[in-house]
Formats: structure tokens, sequence, C-alpha cells
DNA sequence: GAGCCCGCGTAC
DNA sequence: GACGTACGCGGGCTCG
């Protein structure tokens, strides 16, 4: 397999601006100057240069002039009408652009672009170099054979034309389409051809007679006879059609193969001129600064004692270096390491291969006896991006690595924040312009995707070493932003040691009763098909009952049930429903229930229990929220049901370890009691500091009774205030939550706010400062950034407002929580108990522990967690003990 | 058929 | 429509 970004890329460049001119419509600047061609054939080159990664790529012109063509045969051409004004217009931005881009751009006098790159491709060829061009015509295929390919684009998808493609399209070989075009001609370019035959008439004959020569000679022998007619009397004309198709490899031509690599794009340049043909979109995906990459990079590839010594003594000099690993898969139970790159210097990285298929390596265990203690040195920091991966990559092979760890993906997290994407090549290209080789040019994407270890070593080297150098530059960029954000803390002492924590976590992974999943999805299976033939009963009609858009047809069409809501048969809306007297409304709410937790839990948990382990492994994703807050996925072990008998069930099949019990404490109330703390709200803060239970204190306070005579009713209404106001509540969303009018509601946050006075001017503030700089913080000095708070539309502001308000609460409790988990194993640890910390769920923490460590580790955990922060207002903790999930 | 969005529902 | 943060299901659409 060639690796694609080798191959030189010759780009038939006229025509793909012709067919933009006419594929794109309508597109002009304000002051009306046609932008279409420019726009159409850019984003061609745009996909070009993502798609393939070339290192060499000409674009080639054909000049208006005529050519030699034009006088062999005066006809040649001659329906061509000429260039549309409007696209002459844009002509010299396609040039301007694509030199901007760092493309070479070719044309000559007296010459076709095909002619220029059949010359470029056959000098390419005398030299061992490969050759994809680019050209969506089909004279070109005559130049294709084992070293030349012709790709056809169409719009961001392409297809590649070998020998044995062009024999399938055209039904001859590459050899014969000068042939083949001889006979059929070509309508595009006036090449007349013989009269009558098409290109299946064409093929057929020079599948029988091989050449248009041998076709000549025999035609006396063909059955046909309007076909050995006309090519009896057109005998010449075939001949010239022949020689007007054929592409010359001789131009004279000054520019050599070296002059073809692509040198950097000028981003200030493409700048400016995005910015004067208002093409804003491309715009902001420029890079922010011009920042100069080294050009002359060198990347050694690791497969001698001698190279493996040299590596380890650059590394060893350094106080710290990059790396990355090359794995057979991304699911870290199953990947197998396949090589690792190194780099601790701009413009040098290395590429040690240990597993692949073919080609020279050194055995893993000479690698590893190299580079183990270097991954292990305390004293070497290590730079990744989600190194989180790398860490359980390598443990498998035996290597805990040690030292200062710096993930940039987490250091990216923290700048750019949840939204913003930060792969590593995009970080790469928004900040250095760089554009990486995307892993899809080696190993392929979708379902032809192949593995790591069957990549000729050549192209991962280069590849891994780029991804190491990226991280090493990456880390130069965001280390002094860290830095300038006041964010070093919380990256060295929280974000930092918690990558390790949670890969940990994440390997550990909890066990998992499948025969209990098993069990209650059958049951639920039947309880479901129950519920179904009642609703269809109901509704005189069978629908697809997990289809919303059927359902609403189904309540609000055929049934003419109230509109309670437009279309929508959100629970809500079925609850109204079912208030109102149809029993269907709650049958589909009950089917609803069963579907989800059958679907979403008991059926799709069994299936990500691990085969290695037998165990349950979620992914903790540490940079993705906008808060914060971690997430989980595959399986998200963050929002398994609890609040309905029927859901809280599922929790049975998570189970601790033979001999253990599960543990499980969680924050009390932290969120308000973070609201507290920032606020210093006195009548909150007190209602902490009693230690009385703080809804029923919220609603003694609002609704003016004494505490003793709050009624459960009154402590309800009080404790959903008190959620609402971690949200940003609106006295609408209050309303519908509470079931009382607006109005009401509105009244009830007036007597909270009177009541807690500091609250309503902590809210105030946070707003205007957030207005004023753009981000909010968290307690832990996390900046979340506040867009949209001054948008002309009231929906987004209202939104962004509420954003902004809920951020540093939902946020410091993140912090604490971290802070907590960090600590905790460390104290584990040193206490020598044997339990692990095996998930966490926002404000709680469950450990998997042995039997005779649950006093312990009760005690270590509720002291970690209550002291992990010291806040104005006690920290609570309560602790929860059993044999099972749903017993804590 | 793959990939994406939508409506919906689970958690804190 | 209308209170914050996530993930993931099935349906249904688009696109090649």
């Amino acid at each position: 397999m060639t690796n694609q970004s080798d191959r030189l890329y010759l780009v038939d460049a006229s025509s793909f601006m012709y067919r933009s001119f006419h594929a794109v419509r309508g597109l002009s600047r304000s002051d009306g100057f046609p932008t279409n061609a420019i726009f159409g054939f850019c984003n061609m080159v745009r996909s070009l240069l993502n798609t393939y990664h070339p290192d060499s790529l000409a674009l080639v012109f054909d000049l208006p002039d005529p050519t030699f063509r034009h006088e062999t045969f005066d006809a040649y051409k001659a329906q061509r009408k000429e260039t549309p004004e409007d696209l002459v217009k844009q002509i010299p931005y396609i040039k301007q652009i694509s030199s901007l881009y760092g493309l070479a751009l070719l044309e000559k006098a007296g010459f076709e672009a095909d002619d220029i790159i059949g010359t470029l491709a056959s000098r390419a060829k005398a030299e061992g170099i490969h050759t994809a061009i680019v050209t969506n015509d089909k004279d070109l295929m005559q130049l294709v054979c084992p070293e030349i390919v012709i790709v056809h684009m169409h719009g961001q998808n392409s297809k590649t034309y070998d020998e044995k493609a062009v024999q399938e399209r055209y039904g001859v070989a590459p050899g014969q389409v000068v042939d083949l075009l001889g006979l059929m001609g070509d309508t595009s370019d006036n090449i007349p051809g013989v009269p009558g035959i098409g290109e299946k008439t064409a093929a057929s004959l020079l599948q029988r007679f091989q050449t248009l020569d041998s076709v000549l000679q025999q035609a006396a022998s063909i059955e046909s006879r309007k076909v050995r007619e006309n090519l009896q009397q057109y005998r010449d004309q075939a001949l010239l059609s022949r020689e007007l198709a054929t592409i010359r490899c001789d131009v004279p031509l000054d520019a050599t193969l070296d002059d073809l690599k692509i040198k950097p794009a000028d981003i200030n340049g493409l700048r400016n001129v995005f910015a004067e043909l208002e093409f804003t979109s491309w715009l902001k995906e420029l890079p922010q600064e011009q920042i100069q990459i080294q050009t002359t990079r060198e990347y050694v590839c690791v497969d001698t004692p001698d190279k493996l010594v040299e590596l380890c003594a650059s590394l060893s000099q350094s106080n710290g270096f990059a790396f990355d690993t090359e794995t057979t898969g991304l699911d870290t139970l199953s990947a197998e390491l396949v090589g690792l790159s190194f780099s601790c210097s701009r413009g040098k990285a290395w590429y040690v291969p240990v597993g692949h298929l073919h080609g020279s390596q050194l055995p893993l265990q000479t690698v590893l006896g190299a580079l183990k203690p270097l991954l292990e040195d305390t004293d070497l920091s290590k730079i990744g991006h989600n190194l989180k991966f790398d860490l359980q990559v390598l443990k498998k092979v035996g290597v805990e690595v040690r030292g200062l760890l710096i993930d940039t993906l987490v250091a990216a997290y923290l700048i750019e924040g949840g939204e913003a994407r930060k792969s590593l090549d995009h970080l790469a290209f928004q900040h250095f312009g760089w554009s990486l080789t995307p892993i899809e040019a080696l190993i392929g994407k979708g379902k032809n995707a192949v593995t790591m270890d069957l990549i000729d070593i050549r192209h991962v080297s280069d590849y891994a070493c780029e991804d190491a150098e990226a991280a090493w530059l990456l880390w130069e960029h965001y280390e002094p932003k860290i830095k300038a954000e006041q964010m070093e803390s919380l990256f060295w002492d929280v974000e930092m040691p918690l990558v390790s924590v949670l890969a940990e976590m994440e390997g550990v992974g909890v066990r998992v009763d499948v025969d209990v999943l098993i069990l209650q999805s059958a049951e639920l299976e039947r309880m479901m098909s129950a519920t179904a033939r009642n609703i269809y009963r109901e509704a005189g009609t069978e629908f697809n009952l997990n289809s919303p858009k059927q359902m609403a047809d189904v309540l609000f069409g055929a049934m003419k049930l109230p509109k309670v809501s437009k279309t929508s048969t959100r629970a809500d809306v079925l609850v109204k429903l079912a208030e109102q007297g149809f029993p269907i409304a709650q049958k589909i709410l009950e089917y609803r229930q069963i579907q989800k937790l059958k679907s979403t839990y008991l059926d799709t948990l069994p299936n990500l229990v691990s085969p290695v382990t037998g165990r349950l492994h979620t992914s903790y994703n540490q940079t993705v929220t906008t808060t914060g807050r971690l997430s989980s996925s595959e399986p998200n072990l963050q929002n398994i049901p609890i609040r309905t008998e029927l859901g809280k069930r599922i929790r049975q099949a998570f189970i601790p370890s033979e001999g253990c019990v599960l543990l499980g404490a969680d924050y009390s109330q932290i969120e308000l009691r973070i609201l507290a703390h920032v606020s210093q709200d006195p009548g909150l803060c007190a209602g902490f500091e009693s230690g009385a239970d703080i809804h029923t204190h919220t609603a003694s306070e609002v609704f003016e009774v004494p505490a003793s005579e709050v009624t459960p009713d009154l402590r309800r209404r009080a404790k959903e205030i008190n959620f609402g106001l971690n949200y940003g509540m609106s006295p609408y969303g209050l309303s519908e939550r509470l079931g009382i009018t607006v109005q009401e509601a509105a009244d009830y946050m007036d007597r909270y706010f009177s009541r807690y006075p500091r609250v309503r001017d902590y809210v105030d503030q946070t707003l205007e400062r957030a207005r004023r700089v753009g981000y909010v913080s968290t307690l832990l000095g996390r900046r979340i950034k506040t867009p949209g708070l001054t948008d002309e539309s009231r929906q987004i502001r209202d939104n962004a407002s509420r954003a902004a308000i809920n951020a540093p609460i939902q946020g410091s409790a993140a912090d604490l929580l971290k802070l907590a988990m960090v600590d905790i194993p460390r104290r584990i640890h040193d206490a020598g108990l044997k339990a692990t910390m095996i998930l966490t769920i926002h404000d709680e923490l469950i450990f998997d522990c042995p039997e005779e460590e649950r006093e312990r580790l009760g005690a270590l955990v509720v002291d970690g967690m209550e002291k992990a922060m010291a806040l104005s207002v006690p920290v609570k903790v309560d602790l929860k003990i059993g044999a099972n999930w749903a017993e804590i």
C-alpha cells in the first residue's frame, strides 16, 4: 500500500474551475462580484488537502491560446464557447488563493494541462514516485499504470481509478484508451472519432481486436454493415482522433518535481483574501496566528539497537518528553501496542515500532527494557494528548508511567472550554497552521478501516512522530496560558493527578450480575407487550409506539385528544392528559418507562461487560462538559435509574467483588451549600449551620411558618424553589414544576429573595461580571466562558444567563468532588487498604470495599470528602453500605 | 447502509 | 417555548 501523502498530486485545475462555475449557483459578494467559481474551486482544493494530505501537488491550468492540436485539426475544441466574463473575473483569485495555500501553479503556452500532467507524471514514474491525477476527464485514463492513478472528485467524495478500475469502467485497458477515443471520439473536445461508434461499440471492437490499427486492418471482417463501412470510410479520421487524444509526455518544462512540494500556507494572506471575498466561515477556520513550524523535521524510526540507545540518551537528558502510543484500536482493554513515539524538542521525534505485522523492528522486551525506566522515571515529565489512554495501554505491557503528567487535551479543555474541538489535529492546525496527517490516510475509514499493525512502519513512523511533536508543541503553547489564566493549581493539583485516578478507575471497572439484567429484561418484555396490546386496543389502531411522530398523529389526530401541546407527546403532556381522564396516556407513560429501562439499560449493559475482565468499564471523560463535571459513557453509569422502583431495581445488578461490599458516599445538598458559601447569604448559611433540613428551613422562611409546622407539601414546594435556584429558575419553570400559576410562582420567588437577599445579589453580580469579562469562575479558578449574555435574541440571552448562574455552582461542586477523588485514593494507599474507588456520579463516590475495611474506609472517605475544601458552611457527607447498588 | 438530527428520558 | 449539566435510545431523514 502506498502512503497517499507520498504521492505526487496533479490537478486538472481548469476543468475544476469550469465545473465549479457551473455547479455552484448564485454565490456572490455583497457588492455583486461573483465568487461561485472561487468558492467551488477552493472547496475542492481544501477537500483534496484534507483527504490526502499530499506532500507535493501541482494545479495545472490550460491557457486560452491555441495549442499544437489546433494546428493539427482546425475544429479542435471549436465548439467551446468563450470563457464567461463572470468566470474570467474570478480566475486571478483562484490562482492567488492557490498560491497562498502554498501550492504550485503550472501552465505553458502551446500545451494543454493534460500534456503538462502527462509529462510530470512520466517524469515522476521514472524516479519511482507515484502520481495521482485529479481530474474528471476520461482522456487522462490513458496514463493509468501501476505508478499512476486517476482520482475523480465528486463533491466531498472521490473515486480512484487504477488499471483494474479503468478496465471495469471502460471495458478496455488504460493502454487502449487512446484507441477507444480514436473510435468513439470525445464530444467535449470536438474530437470526431468514427460516426456511429460510441463507447460500447468501441470497447467491444477493442476487446476483439486489441488495437485501433488492427480494428482498421480487419474492418472488412466486421459483421455490422454500418460499423464496417464507417470504419472504412472514416479511417483517417479515426487515426487523427487518436492522435489528438494522445497525451504528450515530452513537454519542455522548467519546473522540477521538487518545485511541486507544498509550501507552508500564508495564513495572513488567506485571511485578507477570504475577508475581501466575504468567505466568513473559512475565515473562522484559519489558525489564530501564523507560527513558523519547522519545515525540516528529523523523524527517526528506531529499528536498531544503536538508534534505541540514541533515543534513550536524548530522553534522559531532557527534563521531560512528549510521547504517544499507536495501537490496534481505541478500546484500551482489547487494543494492542503497535508502537511508541517520542519528542523532546521542536522538529525532532522518534518512532519505536513494536507490534507491526511486517517490517524490521526491535523485540518488545528490548524496547521496554530501555524505555520503561524512562517512562517510570519520576524526574521526567510526560506530555501527551489524552494521556489516560496511553497510561492504560502501557499498563498492559507492564509500564507504570510516572513523573509529572501533562495532558495537552486537558490543558486545551481548561483554556478553550468543553465545547471546543480539541483533537490533536485540530489544535495543531488551529494554533500552528500545521495540518497533521489524518489517521484515515493510513488506516482508511469506516468499514474499510484496518488496524495500525498492518500499515507499513515507515508511514506509521512519520504519522506517529508528528503526533508526539504536536503534543510537545501544544504544551509550549498552553503552559503560559495556564499560568496567565491562574489555573496552575487547578491544572497541577487537580486535573493532572485526576488523569491517573480516572485511568485506574476505568481499569478496575465494576462487577455486574448479568443474569439479573437478563431476568429483568425478560420480565419487562412481558410487561411491555401486555401494555402495548392495551394501548392498541384503546387507540383502535396499531402503530409504532416508539415513534413520537406516529403517536402524536394517533393521539391528536385519529383520537382527537385535547392538544395540551402542539405535537409533543412528552411525559409532562401525557401526565396532563392522564389527569384529564384519558387512560391511554397513563398506559403510554408506563410503556415508555419500560421501553426506556429495557433498551437503554437492561439490554445494553450486558453487551458492554468486558470479556477480558468480566466487569463493566465505563469511560470517564474529563474534557467535555462546560462546567467542569466529568461525564461517563459506554456505558453512561451516571444516569442509572434510581427515582422509580422499577428503574431502581437495575441497580441490583451492580455488585461488589467477592468478599466485598459497596460503599457509597454522597455530598448532602452540595450545590446549595456552595451557593451559601459564595453568596454569603446569612439566612442560607444559618440554615446549614443549624444542621436542620434545608428544605424545611427554606419553607419556614418563605411561607412564614415555624419549622415545626412545615407540612410535607410546603417542604416539597421549598425543595423545588431550592433546586430551581441553581438552574436560574424562571417563574414559568417553577409554576410548571409546582403546578401553580406563573403569578404564584413569581410571588414565591419574590418572597425567597427577600428572605435570602444576598442570593439575589450574588446572581446579579455574577451576571454583571460575566458580561464584563466574558466568563465566570469556580472556587478553584476554573474559567467557564459565557457567550450570548448580550445577544440580541432574548431567548439566547436568557439561556446564557441561566447557564452563567449555574456554571460556578455546578463547576465548584465538580472542583470539590475532583479534589476528593485525587486525595482519597492516596489516603487509601497510604492506609494500606485494598478498597478501590470504582464510580463517581457528580456528588457521589462509590467504592468496592473488602468487608473487613468498611469502617476504616467509611471514616477515611467521609473525612476526605468533607475536608476536601473548606466552605463557610458545614460540608456533610452521607455514607451507605450494601450488597448491591440498590441498597446504597 | 452509514451518519446525522430529533424527540424523548435517565441521572445529578 | 418557557429552569442547569450530561449520554443514549429509536425513528426518520439525507446522502452516496
